[in-house]
DNA sequence: CGATCGGTTGAGTCATCTCAACAGAGGTGG
DNA sequence: CCACCTCTGTTGAGATGACTCAACCGATCG
């Protein structure tokens, strides 16, 4: 039986063998606010999942441009990156919590061989998402990209009302815009009545098929 | 000991094992330009690696926006999929060859565990150069993008002349450009004297540093 | 209560796109 | 072998979406 439903909300069901490992094995740890989880520099030995809060990993230009990879939430493991270095860095988005394995102790406890499913089956995740963020960084406009930002945020982080654990400058670094033009396509979503701010961190669709069509 | 030396050019010798045991027992097909190699809603149970000329994966959004995730040459795996259906479809660049092999044969030839590490080596490369292409996306210039792509075709295509196999849309739809607009930064790289051109699939670097610093 | 920080809004600029004309290469048929 | 056509690529002019810079606003914190 898996032990998934102790995080905060219930991760992908393909990840829950790993989840699971996880949970048994791994050792618990807290992170404030920006706070480096791992370097760009690291080894991959470590393997991670969100308990509470959120994450974001992050890769610099030498002038300071930042692209964003990838935000992750409560129930979901970062970190597996099949190279022997990182080529993101993970920082906490909140005060976070996360939970840490070693890869080595992953293998150890790979008797059960469906959690090396489970790690290619992460692994597929991250890649599939990579590419849906391709097509959004190389042929959408603002007004999409925002869109389809807030899409993801409700199809991952549950019904009803959300909120955003991260900046605006966060959100301008992953759908390679600037905080401005975000803030505008928001305003512009809420005019609209697709969507509708109860503070800048929190929102809820109000017209789920006009968000959808602009996603695309 | 290897037989990668078949190839028309030398693969990532990290691939090695895999393009040996495609040279070993995969099928050699044939592909007129433009034809499609895998289409999108397609399985994964086949790997391919090109023998002579050029392939690119494409996904289509359903206004006809394209977005190429990525070329490949001679020497090269690709088709690789973790998820069990195609994300994108893959497509020959020009007149070319490709060996295919079921992954359910790799996977019994897998006894050579140096073959699984292989696998898992060319999904690295492949997520790497994803997020590569993610910062080209998100946060280069039309400039830095065109040159990241002449770059990267030097490194990947051997030294001296290289020529290009697929067309300025081939190119816009990689970099998330028009055809213009690479036209216009081909043609200022080459008054710049950084690149020259010898007709427009032709061409030689002039000023290694500056284009690796335009790449940056 | 002032300072600071994150977010919004406005005005003007600029990079890239769009639309259009043109040029060259390659193929085809006479 | 030439004339023509088509296809791909280049160039120019103008439009526009997103960026830059700056002011403002509200919340939070000392």
């Amino acid at each position: 039986m898996s032990l998934a439903y102790a995080f905060e909300d219930l991760g992908d069901p393909a990840q829950d063998g790993l989840a699971d490992a996880l949970m048994r094995h791994g050792v618990r740890m807290a992170f404030a606010k920006d706070e480096e989880i791992y370097a760009q520099e690291d080894g991959t030995e470590f393997v991670y999942a969100v308990v509470r809060g959120g994450v974001r990993t992050i890769r610099l230009m030498s002038d300071g441009r930042r692209q964003i990879g990838e935000f992750y939430y409560a129930g979901e493991v970062f970190g597996l990156e099949p190279g022997p270095e990182r080529r993101y860095a993970a920082e906490a988005l909140c005060e976070c919590e996360v939970l840490v394995l070693k890869r080595s102790a992953l293998r150890r406890l790979a008797d059960d061989e469906s959690l090396e499913r489970a790690v290619w089956q992460a692994t597929r995740r991250e890649l599939e998402r990579t590419q849906g963020h391709l097509m959004l960084l190389g042929r959408k406009t603002a007004c999409e990209r925002v869109a389809s930002f807030l899409a993801d945020m409700v199809e991952r982080r549950g019904s009803g009302a959300v909120d955003l654990p991260m900046s605006r400058q966060d959100i301008a670094d992953y759908l390679g815009l600037t905080i401005e033009t975000v803030s505008r396509m928001l305003t512009q979503l809420q005019t609209s009545r697709i969507v509708e701010f109860a503070g800048c961190r929190h929102f809820q669709v109000r017209n789920h098929d006009a968000l959808s069509r602009l996603a695309a």
